[in-house]
DNA sequence: CGGGACTTGTGAAACCATTCACAATCCAAC
DNA sequence: GTTGGATTGTGAATGGTTTCACAAGTCCCG
């Protein structure tokens, strides 16, 4: 298999809500052109990223939306349920818990720790609170790490998380992480969304246009 | 002034969280080596951002940290602070209004909407929720917008929104969002960064390696 | 069964971002 | 001063992503 650009494996997460909402109202055939109009990119570009995964259309037709959620769901990995552990039970953490959307697409929080023993023991949204000390031996089994810890302890929970093998890790502390190669992160970081946006503000102002793509999340 | 690519503003972002880092450590110079190192890029990398908005640096030495730190403030239009109306108090707008640390950052949250009428005029974090149907008039004087609401209300409120002459806007709907040409808007996507791992995880397992840029946030 | 309208899949071209490589510059030490 | 070691700023080269353009395929209708 070629070498697949994180781009192109965002905007298949775009098609897939796309045809998730478009299967629900009955859409049962759907065009490149009319998927890239409605998610904000070219035909030619979904036809692309498409076409590192296989052939998905039909010539003339366009696509059948069953199939190529079936499709997409399966390049995602979605198919499958994923197990989560939250790290970190404050205000980001407590967000996380409440908002729960991601369970519908197969991520289930099934452990949720913290460092604070006031909180540890206490239950949440179903899940008792364990210790931050636990973190090893508790995160058998788990397939993705949310870091939702201050700045300066994340990369320490992040060795550690490591080293309970997981390999994949949500970062919502505003901080470079260090990994090993074969072990993924993404980061989310509004901070830094809201400083693109003072820049767009003031250089509106200084009358500079449009800009274009986006930084790259690490990965070992 | 030349096309700036969104990718450096991220970067230049980093790059200033690390440098006020420092300057709180003491650190007073500093070379574009190490600045890039302990921000995951590379020293040519950091010189080119920088180099598009003038020249910091003395060569032989480096950058004077308070310097680098006051040019990179004013190029992202951080000198001043900004004023942001939350619209949506659900669950991602109460962990929005909870964890405010953007507000050192010069961001101010200073209106907060919804359309449950069970919640408007209920007091939150020392602001009170405004009527919905009270958008227009009262966003007056707004710089930014967060949309927290669900995705099947996000285009109607961000046509509100821009009609109410707001010019950025951060969205947490996962939907794509159609704005005229001078609106900024960047979206933050959970499900879409989890969706990402789950493609790391399965992929690993089939054997693929690093990939490698992000996808674009829309902008007009 | 053949023509026309439409759409996919894909090599090639265009575009953009990152890395390279080096001249210009600066500081410190002697 | 002058030498040596270090670092910046930047044009050129590289590498990667997006767009273009078109042959090939599909369906519909008469």
């Amino acid at each position: 298999m070629k070498k697949v650009s994180e781009s192109t494996i965002a905007r298949l997460s775009v098609y897939l809500r796309l045809l998730t909402e478009l299967a629900a109202a009955g859409v049962t055939t759907l065009a490149s052109g009319e998927l890239a109009r409605r998610c904000g990119t070219s035909a030619a570009q979904v036809r692309k990223d498409l076409s590192f995964f296989g052939t998905f259309g039909k010539r003339g037709l366009g696509y059948s939306v069953p199939e190529l959620t079936e499709a997409l769901r399966g390049i995602l990995g979605l198919e499958r349920r994923w197990r989560v552990a939250l790290i970190g039970a404050g205000k980001i953490g407590a967000a996380l818990m409440a908002y729960q959307d991601f369970r519908r697409q197969g991520f289930d929080i099934v452990a949720v720790f913290d460092a604070d023993p006031a909180r540890v023991g206490t239950e949440w949204q179903g899940l008792v609170i364990q210790r931050d000390a636990d973190l090893e031996t508790s995160l058998q089994g788990i397939d993705i790490a949310i870091v939702a810890v201050p700045a300066s302890a994340a990369q320490g929970v992040v060795n550690r998380v490591v080293a309970a093998d997981v390999r994949a890790i949500l970062n919502f502390a505003p901080t470079k992480l260090d990994v090993p190669e074969h072990v993924a992160v993404k980061t989310v970081n509004m901070a830094l969304e809201l400083e693109g946006l003072s820049y767009a503000l003031v250089n509106e102002a200084r009358g500079a246009r449009r800009v274009t793509s986006r930084p790259a999340a690490s990965r070992g």
